[in-house]
DNA sequence: CTGACCTGT
C-alpha cells in the first residue's frame, strides 16, 4: 500500500501528488489540521527546511531538484509562509503545468494548514478563481495563468517569491516564464525564485538564471541575494526499480509488448503493469493481440486502454483497486508518464517511442509523428514501476541504444511549435526584441521571423513590429490563437459576433465529434444532420444550437456523436470570449442566418491559408495561394467530395497526403478586401492549365 | 476516402 496509509487506521482515499499524478493518501483525519504535523515532518523535504529557507533568504533564485515523493510542492510554500515571506500583504505563488495538479496540490496544502480552501490557501485556474484577495497568501496557479496575470501586473509585484514547479517538463508556458522570471528578476532584486526540476535540468536551469547578458560589475554584491542560483537536491521516495533491456533491437515494438506482458503474468509475482504506447492505434492493435493469445489467462487479467480521447468513464477504470488474485495491465499513452500517476503498477514495459508534434516553420505545418523518446522520459517511464514497492521495468530496445543511441533530453517545446501565440504574448508585455530575447531554449530564427511575418500580415504588428493600436492589443488581450482573435475582432465590423465566438469556441477544442473505433458510419450520419454547404465552420454553428435547444442534454450530444464533454467546454470558452469581447468593446450581436458575414469574418483571420481547387482536378487536389502546396480536403470534412473552388482550412494534417481540416468555402473576391497587403495582384493572374 | 501524443489562456 501507499506509502502514507497507516493499515488498519482509514481508508485510502485518491487524490493528485506533487508530481500532479495520482496517488493514495490517507484519509483526513479530522476537520482540524493538527494531524498532519508528525506526516509533514516525515517528508524526505523537512530535514532540508531550514536550508531552504536559507538559500531562498541568501539567493536571487534557488533551484531544488527533488524527486518524487520528496514533499517539495506540498512543503515548500508552507516553510515561506512560516518564514514569514507572505507578511504585509505579500503573496506566495506555486505554478504546476496543469489544471488538475494545481486544484489538487492546493486543496491538499489546505487541508494540511487546517484553512478553508479560497482563504489563506487558493488557487487559480482557467474559468476557476478560488482565492480571495484579501486573505489569500498562498496560490496555486497554472504557468498559463501567471503569463496572464502579468498582462495587467508586469513585474508580478504582488508575489514575494515564485515557485515554477515541474521545470523540467520544458512546456512551452513554462519556457517563457522563466524568460521573463530572469527578466523580472533585474527589476525586482527582492523577489525570490524558486526552480523545481528534475536532476537531468538542473544545471541548465542553473547556467541560464546565472548568465547576465548585461554589463558585468553592475552589480551590486554588497546587498541583496546572490545573483548565482543555489542549487539543492532532496532525495525522493521511490522505491528501486530494476532495469531489463532486449538483447537483441526490436522490429514489431506492439507484438514484443504483448508478449513481454504475458511473459511478466508466467513468471512475475503480483501486481500491476503499465505498458507505454505511442497512441491509440498501438494501443487497440496490442490490447486485440493480448486477448486473442492469452484466452486461458482471461480470468486472471485485466486488460485496459488508457488515453486522453477516452470517456471518462472509462479512464475511471484504471483508478480502481484490483481485486485479489488479478492483475491488471494498463496500455497507456504518454498520459500515464507525467499527467496521471497509476497506484499498484509494478511492472513498466516501455516501447522506447511516443508521438511527437513538429512544426515547421517552412512549411507552416505540424507533424505529428512516432520519434524515439529521450533518456530523461526513459527514466520517469521506469519511475512508474517504483511507487509502491520496488519494481521493475523492461524496455523494449538494447542497453547499448539507451547508452550510446537515446538522447539525454527532449527537444523543448519552444523548439519544436508555431510561435505566433508566443510572440504576441511577449510583444504585449512589451518584448520589443523577440529574435534577441534570452530564452532557456532559443527557438529557431526561421520560426520566429514566420511568427512576425504572420502577426503583421494580421495587422496586429506595424512595420517596426510594434504592437498596433488598438488591434494589436486586443488580439493579445483575448484568450485563443491570434488569428480566431483576428476574426472575432473583424465579426464586430460584420455584425455577426455571436456566431463567431461560438464558432471560435469550437476550434478551441479538440474536436466536438465522438469517435470510436467501428461507429465511424454511424458517426458520418450524425453529421450530415447537422453538414451546411458552406462548410464546417457553419456547421458547428447548427450543432450548437441543437446543444443549447436540448437544454445542453448528455443524451442528445450521445445519439449524435457528439462529445458531452467537449460541448461543455465549447460553452465555457464560449462565456470567457463573450466577457472579454464586452469589455473590449464589441458589440455582441447575430447576423440571424446571414452566413455570408460569418464566412467573410472567417476569410479576415485566416485569408492566408486560402487554396484554389486545381482546373480539372478529378481527385480534389487544391494549392494554398501563399505557397503552391498540395493539399486535399480531409474526409472527416462535411465539405470532402463537395470540393468548392475556392476554400480556407483551418489547419492540416500531415499524413502521406497534407489535409485540411475544418475547411469553409469562400469567394476569392473576399481575400483581397481581407487582406489586400497580402494578396496584391497574385489571385487573378490567369495561370496556365 | 481518414486522423486525435500531451498540455494551456
Amino acid at each position: 500500500m501507499s506509502r502514507f496509509w497507516k493499515p488498519g487506521t482509514e481508508k485510502p482515499r485518491i487524490v493528485e501528488d506533487e508530481e500532479g499524478g495520482i496517488l493514495f493518501y490517507s484519509a483526513s483525519p479530522s476537520s482540524s489540521g493538527q494531524g498532519y504535523e508528525s506526516l509533514r515532518q516525515r517528508l524526505p523535504a523537512y530535514k532540508y527546511r531550514t536550508d531552504i529557507l536559507y538559500l531562498v533568504e541568501t539567493h536571487a533564485t534557488t533551484i531544488v531538484v527533488g524527486e518524487t515523493g520528496s514533499g517539495k510542492t506540498t512543503q515548500i510554500p508552507q516553510y515561506l509562509k512560516e518564514a514569514g515571506w507572505a507578511e504585509g500583504g505579500r503573496m506566495i505563488a506555486c505554478t504546476q503545468p496543469r489544471r488538475l495538479a494545481v486544484q489538487s496540490v492546493a486543496s491538499r496544502v489546505a487541508e494540511e494548514m487546517g484553512v478553508k480552501l479560497g482563504e489563506e490557501v487558493g488557487y487559480t485556474i482557467r474559468f476557476e478563481d478560488i482565492t480571495n484577495p484579501e486573505l489569500t497568501r498562498i496560490k496555486f496557479l497554472t504557468d498559463g495563468v501567471l503569463l496572464r496575470e502579468m498582462m495587467d501586473d508586469p513585474l508580478l509585484s504582488k508575489y514575494s517569491v515564485i515557485m515554477v514547479d515541474e521545470a523540467h517538463e520544458r512546456s512551452l508556458a513554462t519556457d517563457i516564464l522563466l524568460g521573463l522570471l530572469k527578466k523580472i528578476q533585474r527589476r525586482r532584486p527582492e523577489l525570490r525564485l524558486i526552480i523545481s526540476s528534475a536532476t537531468i535540468e538542473a544545471k541548465s536551469m542553473a547556467s541560464f538564471f546565472s548568465a547576465s547578458r548585461r554589463i558585468h560589475g553592475r552589480e551590486d554584491e554588497e546587498h541583496g541575494p546572490r545573483k548565482v542560483p543555489a542549487i539543492l537536491s532532496v532525495e525522493g521516495r521511490g522505491f528501486t526499480v530494476q532495469m531489463f533491456y532486449s538483447e537483441e533491437p526490436v522490429s514489431d515494438y506492439i507484438r514484443a509488448a504483448v508478449s513481454t506482458v504475458i511473459s511478466i503474468h508466467d513468471e512475475e509475482r503480483m501486481g500491476d503493469v503499465l505498458v507505454f504506447l505511442t497512441g491509440q492505434d498501438d494501443i487497440d492493435a496490442a490490447i486485440q493481440l493480448l486477448t486473442e493469445d492469452s484466452h486461458k489467462r482471461k480470468q486472471e487479467l485485466i486488460v485496459l486502454p488508457l488515453y486522453s480521447g477516452l470517456p471518462r468513464a472509462d479512464q475511471d477504470l484504471v483508478f480502481s483497486p484490483t481485486p485479489r488474485g488479478k492483475r491488471k495491465v494498463i496500455f497507456s499513452t504518454n498520459i500515464a508518464e507525467t499527467s496521471l500517476t497509476l497506484e499498484g503498477v509494478v511492472y513498466v514495459v516501455d516501447c522506447g517511442f511516443s508521438k511527437q508534434c513538429f512544426y515547421n516553420p517552412m512549411t507552416d505545418i505540424e507533424n505529428l509523428v512516432v520519434a524515439p523518446i529521450s533518456k530523461a522520459s526513459a527514466r520517469q517511464r521506469a519511475g512508474r514501476a517504483g511507487r509502491v514497492r520496488p519494481g521493475k521495468c523492461y524496455r523494449l530496445y538494447t542497453e547499448e541504444y539507451f547508452i550510446n543511441e537515446m538522447s539525454a533530453d527532449g527537444i523543448p517545446e519552444m523548439q519544436r511549435s508555431n510561435l505566433v501565440s508566443c510572440v504576441i504574448q511577449l510583444k504585449a508585455l512589451g518584448i520589443d526584441n523577440i529574435l534577441g530575447f534570452d530564452w532557456p531554449a532559443s527557438p529557431s530564427p526561421e520560426a520566429l521571423i514566420r511568427a512576425l511575418e504572420v502577426l503583421y500580415s494580421l495587422g496586429v504588428l506595424d512595420d517596426d513590429a510594434k504592437l498596433t493600436s488598438p488591434a494589436g492589443f486586443q488580439v493579445a488581450e483575448i484568450p485563443v490563437d491570434p488569428m480566431v482573435s483576428k476574426m472575432i475582432l473583424a465579426s464586430n465590423d460584420y455584425g455577426c459576433s455571436e456566431e463567431v465566438i461560438t464558432i471560435a469556441a469550437v476550434l478551441s477544442v479538440q474536436s466536438i465529434w465522438f469517435s470510436a473505433r467501428g461507429v465511424q458510419k454511424q458517426l458520418d450520419e450524425a453529421k450530415l444532420r447537422f453538414a451546411a454547404a458552406e462548410g464546417d465552420h457553419v456547421t458547428f454553428l447548427n450543432v450548437y444550437r441543437g446543444f443549447i435547444e436540448s437544454r445542453k442534454s448528455s443524451n442528445w450530444c450521445h445519439k449524435n456523436h457528439i462529445n458531452y464533454h467537449a460541448m461543455k467546454k465549447v460553452d465555457e470558452i464560449r462565456q470567457q470570449l463573450r466577457r472579454v469581447a464586452q469589455r473590449l468593446g464589441i458589440t455582441l450581436k447575430s447576423c440571424e442566418g446571414d452566413m455570408e458575414v460569418v464566412r467573410k469574418a472567417v476569410t479576415a483571420g485566416f485569408f492566408a491559408n486560402a487554396c484554389r481547387l486545381e482546373a480539372f482536378s478529378h481527385n480534389g487536389l487544391y494549392k494554398t495561394i501563399r505557397s503552391s502546396q498540395e493539399v486535399y480536403i480531409h474526409p472527416s470534412s462535411v465539405l470532402f467530395r463537395v470540393n468548392p473552388k475556392w476554400v480556407i482550412f483551418h489547419s492540416i494534417v500531415s499524413t502521406d497526403r497534407r489535409y485540411m481540416r475544418n475547411v469553409i468555402s469562400i469567394d476569392p473576391s473576399w481575400l483581397t478586401e481581407a487582406a489586400p497587403h497580402f494578396y496584391q495582384n497574385q489571385l487573378f493572374n490567369p495561370r496556365p492549365h
